[in-house]
DNA sequence: GAAATTTGACCGTG
DNA sequence: CACGGTCAAATTTC
């Protein structure tokens, strides 16, 4: 068993020693708070045993990459991703295949979970550390060096409809480009301080042709402008061991910087301390602030918990 | 008037 | 040479 997997079993069975500690006191609670609890831990179990499944589908098959890359998107009643098929996505997905394929899957963080709220349905972490140097040196284009992010963001069902939900950060556009083969144009942006800090964080936005209900968003690079921010939004380059939890653990960064949620955000010691101590898992706290961003995404379980009358009048 | 966005051009990579 | 990432001038917004 891998190290990535045999860390998600432990922070399962550290949350739910968590939960059968707090139980006396989450009986107290209104009864999202067990309930949420207990999804997180499902979350957490799923993706260890998905990641094994992975394993054993990678080993079973040579050409058992393709094999290992659905299997992260279970077409399941969690509402995650679905079987992709545009251009870029094809792109992204050979890319994420290219990385799988050098030995065990291990070998890059890959992660999916139950929508969030809503929000973030999946989510893929690569390092381009080992693209050559030489493709590095102009100054235009191909700067890859760095960690990518790739992320499903469900877009907004009010509102402008036409940007993913804000992330915490601030972001300036400089370029918008009609990408070949798809439908929708990509979209560039950068941090606003990045003249004023050299924030080298970008990313990219665009709309899935098969599901314009979602966003494909690109991090690359990671703030390091951090305002008013008490933590960036994603931390420092992982190590291999921690790469799927805490970055998932990352959407609390959704109440970063420019947050319109603080108090869900600082409802709990352990949204902060998540960033600097990977032990802490604060899966409902995410839900909720995921939840709120994107008040009327397909996954409807997390907002009618918070919002059990969500549904009407909306 | 400053900041943000738009958009055509430029340029590197494959 | 096509594609995609970035630049920068023009335009819009606040």
């Amino acid at each position: 068993m891998e190290d990535q997997t045999k860390f998600l079993i432990l922070q399962g069975c550290k949350l739910a020693r968590d939960l059968e500690s707090n139980l006396q006191t989450l009986a107290n609670q209104p009864q999202t708070s067990a309930t949420e609890t207990c999804e997180a831990i499902i979350r957490i179990f799923t993706s260890a045993l998905e990641k094994l499944m992975m394993n054993i589908n990678c080993k079973e098959s040579t050409e058992g990459h393709q094999s290992c890359f659905p299997r992260l998107l279970p077409d399941n009643n969690w509402g995650i991703g679905r079987q992709v098929g545009s251009d870029h996505q094809v792109r992204a997905k050979l890319h994420l295949k290219a990385e799988m394929g050098r030995g065990s899957c291990d070998s890059e963080s890959c992660a999916t979970f139950r929508g969030l709220g809503g929000g973030i349905l999946s989510m893929e972490v690569s390092s381009d550390l080992n693209k050559s140097a030489s493709s590095l040196q102009r100054s235009r284009r191909r700067r890859d060096e760095g960690q990518k992010r790739t992320m499903k963001v469900a877009a907004p069902q009010m509102g402008n409809t036409d940007i993913p939900p804000d992330d915490g950060h601030t972001w300036r556009k400089y370029g918008q480009k009609a990408i070949l083969g798809s439908n929708y144009p990509r979209g560039y942006y950068r941090c606003t301080h990045q003249k004023l800090y050299q924030c080298p964080a970008k990313k990219q936005v665009q709309r899935l042709d098969d599901d314009p209900h979602f966003f494909e968003v690109i991090y690359h690079g990671d703030h390091t402008c951090h305002m008013s921010s008490t933590a960036p939004l994603f931390p420092p380059p992982p190590p291999p061991l921690a790469n799927v939890i805490p970055m998932d653990l990352h959407l609390c960064g959704f109440s970063g910087a420019n947050s319109t949620i603080p108090a869900v955000a600082g409802s709990g010691s352990s949204t902060s301390a998540a960033r600097d101590d990977k032990e802490v898992i604060d899966y409902p706290v995410a839900d909720l602030a995921t939840a709120m961003f994107n008040p009327g995404t397909s996954s409807t379980t997390t907002i009618d918990m918070i919002f059990p009358n969500s549904k009407e009048g909306k």
